[in-house]
DNA sequence: ATCCACATGGGACCAAGGTCCCATATCCTT
DNA sequence: AAGGATATGGGACCTTGGTCCCATGTGGAT
């Protein structure tokens, strides 16, 4: 139920600290898997899954921070935990700031990896169960048809019937068909319901004068 | 029409790091106020404005970061920047992941400084009107009688008036004269808005099956 | 003792929302 | 040419919500 088994994703370019962060994480359960470079880890795909990333920072080609920019920049949102041999205070900050779970230097305690790595999961679900239920949001409004769409909007925004009717030149009759209609497409038993899908989806009202 | 005049906080044992930093502050027309100690600006009292801290971490007594932790647990929300001439990466790493939004190592550059500053006040611009909205939809639900309170819960959840009438083992027509009244107390002109401002101030809808 | 906030509720309406069955027209796809 | 999705809307009917005016009872504050 907790969808899928969340996977540790261990990038860094030394193949002793690989198998060691492992072999850290099967120990406790956890599944993990490895990556020599940050290519090597873009190119596997699909990271539909939970879990989180444990980065070396300096690596050649891409480094860790550029791999951090770029996954925001495509939209994965994977926790990050950095490991680093000479990390800097600016590196740590920059980092952070965008938005890593935690910077460690190695060499660290293994039980505070795992204590940040747990972190990391669980930021991760509970991000991903709020991403999901967004998504789903928009799917079914994504499903409404053009004009059940303004009525759709109008309809959070407070407006009767009557108002919608007039503002879509249509009449009021038409607008409670496509109303039926709508709530029956987004699965809202109640207009409560449904203005908080609208709010959850991040889908503001008009102006209601 | 920001609301108050955003206020730099400059905390610093040190008598000519405090100068040369309210020079800064001044010369970009910022408003800015030093402390010699957390102690000291914690004395100082009511913190309703904007603004944030510039706050060096390695202080006789309090240190920043714990003067950061002690805000924290008091609710006062003000943006921190640190500044600091010995930090080490743990220490900005906990700063950053108590919230901080910026660590400094000195020297530092001054336009590195002044835009973190923007930054923050920024930040605490848009968090205090949020908490302000909160605040205010907060107690406008505190304004409502106790009997009022548990019609405007089943009324947020989407339950019609003979619904919550049955619950609250009265009459469809008491229910009726709660729930306008409710809607004058909140302000709001449609049921949207009343869940709308439900969400704002997290307050959650029961099961409603 | 009186006043006020709170909760209760009847009667009478009217407005608004929801749901049937029905029908027409357009546009696009197969 | 036929079917499906979309948008339109009339008629009939019932439920729900909102708003007047009215009234009663209780408990606490002045």
């Amino acid at each position: 139920m907790t969808g899928t088994e969340p996977v540790i994703f261990i990038i860094d370019d030394d193949p002793s600290v690989r198998r060691s962060l492992e072999r850290l994480m099967k120990s406790v359960g956890l599944v993990a898997e490895s990556f020599a470079s940050a290519r090597e880890f873009l190119q596997r795909g699909h990271w539909a899954e939970t879990g989180c990333l444990v980065l070396d920072v300096r690596m050649p080609e891409i480094s860790g921070l550029d791999l951090q920019e770029q996954l925001a920049r495509a939209g994965i949102f994977l926790p990050i935990i950095f490991i680093s041999g000479h990390g800097t205070v600016p590196m740590s900050v920059r980092a952070m700031k965008a938005g890593a779970t935690d910077f460690l230097l190695k060499p660290f305690d293994e039980q505070d990896l795992l204590d940040s790595v747990q972190r990391a999961i669980d930021q991760a679900g509970r991000e991903k169960a709020q991403r999901d239920e967004k998504q789903e949001i928009r799917e079914r409004v994504g499903a409404l048809t053009p004009r059940e769409h303004e009525v759709f909007s109008l309809v959070i925004s407070g407006f009767m019937n009557k108002q919608i009717a007039d503002r879509l030149k249509t009449s009021e009759k038409t607008v409670k068909v496509h109303r039926a209609s709508i709530m029956a497409k987004m699965d809202a038993r109640t207009l409560a319901d449904l203005v908080r899908m609208a709010e959850k989806a991040g889908i503001q009202p008009l102006q209601s004068k």
